[in-house]
DNA sequence: ATAATACTTCGTTATATGGCGAATTATAGG
DNA sequence: CCTATAATTCGCCATATAACGAAGTATTAT
């Protein structure tokens, strides 16, 4: 029970659903995510951290940064719900409005945008 | 999205959950509800609405009582998410649980249970 | 070593939510 | 018509949650 709520309750956050939507194209990187949500890090990063709690996500460390990725493959609950998620937003305004920005800020990157961002294409 | 965060909302309390988890056995009326959940009324009138906006529920009115029941099948945003709760509820402690004491409460209905029980009984 | 970057954790504040009881509505029965 | 029952709506209070900024941690660069 307490599984399946933790997912309901982070499903239940409009900013966190966004996030997650976000994901659906690859990982990003916590900034690329405050970036995306124009909130404050703390807060993105308690979002982010719901999320993992539920399972729905995880996190890969690279050097400085931290990416987070949809939950594998091989985790049905969390699977199931973030499939559900995307057939039932794929036509969302504000989901594909996110969607048009995250391609717009992978574009530019290199040189335009947040800081931690521009040095985290450079290493890549 | 508005919809979709009815329904992840509305999915995130735990009474709400087990009340959603009572009605797979099949339609209910409100008080059976109260006396399940052990509530007020007016909490459980609460929730069982929330439940209602977000389209994860419908009702009937007989007379005196309002019974409620899962969404249609036509509905798939909805039906879809009860098949998933239930299949990962189904071996819930809290939810066999519940499935249990309600079939107990439909079995000695007649003249042991509320008020409200005893005579929606009495009138079926 | 020092500074900068990328996150996270902590403490605070505002708002949302869950709970209740009292009042209200609707229907049924005396 | 008046009372009882079933459920809802309203107003209130307590707790939970989302937001922020400041401080802390880890890693990289100078």
């Amino acid at each position: 029970m307490l599984e399946v709520l933790n997912i309901t309750k982070a499903l239940s956050d409009e900013n966190r659903v966004r996030a997650l939507m976000m994901l659906a194209g690859g990982e990003l990187c916590v900034c690329q995510i405050i970036e995306m949500l124009g909130l404050a890090p703390s807060t993105v990063s308690k979002h982010m951290s719901i999320l993992r709690q539920a399972g729905l996500v995880e996190t890969r460390k690279e050097s400085r940064w931290i990416y987070y990725r949809l939950a594998d493959r091989n985790v049905p609950k969390a699977c199931e719900i973030l499939n559900w998620l995307q057939k039932h937003l794929k036509n969302d305004k504000k989901i594909l409005d996110d969607a048009k920005q995250l391609r717009k800020m992978q574009k530019m990157s290199k040189d335009e945008l947040c800081e931690c961002y521009r040095s985290g294409k450079g290493k890549i």
